[in-house]
DNA sequence: AGTGCTATCTTGTCAATGGAAAGATTGGAG
DNA sequence: CTCCAATCTTTCCATTGACAAGATAGCACT
């Protein structure tokens, strides 16, 4: 065996995303991501810290990634919408973890700037930072409601278009 | 000590919602929920077959709750909003389990039954389904929201109005 | 009262897990 | 070539969820 592994700190967060996509977060096993790695079961401990580190770099790494989806749909509030919805489904593991305070390190300084980054992008939707918290509101609502099985349907980007409408076209008149 | 503790069902439900309130539904255990009670480890087991028995119990009774809730906002589609949210933060024990399929027996009767009734909650709010769906959609998301502490404020049902406005108001000349 | 039945709870046990401690190995800087 | 820091291993412990088998208590029925 290899005792150097070469990037388990990458592996160990992609396999990590599977796994809480499979089996949620409660189903993650610091020693069976080891066992996927092919590492002993005290190699996390080094990379991370403990079980709640592993979940704060994907956590960090989610908010990161989000960041990007919603910079590529700058300027187009309902677009944005869309990619949040996209990103969540896309990215169940990642997905479940940013949103919970009881599974991270909050205080993590990766995971305060992969969230600054995220609500940066966010900021940068709209000045009407009213309409800016509706249009997440609902994006995250819907996204959350469609990953638990709650809606469902053929197309998630289809499902999702004519909701986020709703709560994001043709408002300005009434908040302006 | 008593054989019977005469109520070990709802105690150990009560005691699951405080504790998942806390820790969340990963700092749950079934031996501190008996420590608690004052009852052996084992005697959950009986009542609930598993952990995943107790958190199912758990999100049964807020489905319970929240179709309460719902019904008493009957045919205001924004009162029901606001109650929607007003349930998750009265209630972020129950509200953490009801949408985490990863946590509870999806099958499990009881659960089914009481989903039925927040469905059909739901679904007397309007005939519009999609307007319903996207009220739905923006209430669980501020909600949700909200209790990660991304949203923050100092009155929640005032902070959640004005964005339930906005997918909940004056839509329906465009959906009719 | 006495008898059996069933739900409730206990004790004992096991494998798996997270985490800590201490040591081995590697690659690279000087 | 030596030293050092990062990486990984081995060993160990307490906690946990789950299971099996047995004890107790309330209750219906006679």
């Amino acid at each position: 065996m290899n005792y150097h592994h070469g990037d388990l700190r990458r592996a160990m967060i992609a396999a990590a995303a599977t796994a809480v996509a499979e089996r949620g977060p409660a189903g993650l096993s610091l020693r069976g991501l080891a066992r996927l790695a092919g590492v002993s079961h005290a190699a996390p401990a080094h990379h991370f810290g403990d079980k709640a580190g592993v979940l704060t770099a994907l956590a960090a790494e989610g908010f990161t990634l989000l960041a990007t989806a919603l910079d590529e749909a700058r300027g187009d509030l309902l677009a944005s919408g869309v990619a949040y919805v996209t990103f969540a489904v896309d990215h169940p593991g990642h997905f479940a973890v940013m949103f919970d305070r009881s599974l991270v390190h909050r205080e993590d300084p990766g995971l305060l700037a992969a969230e600054r980054k995220a609500s940066a992008a966010l900021a940068d939707l709209t000045p009407d930072a009213e309409a800016a918290r509706a249009a997440w509101s609902v994006a995250h609502g819907f996204a959350a409601l469609w990953l638990s099985g709650a809606i469902s349907g053929p197309d998630v980007a289809g499902a999702a278009e004519p909701v986020l409408r709703r709560a994001v076209a043709g408002r300005s008149e009434l908040s302006g």
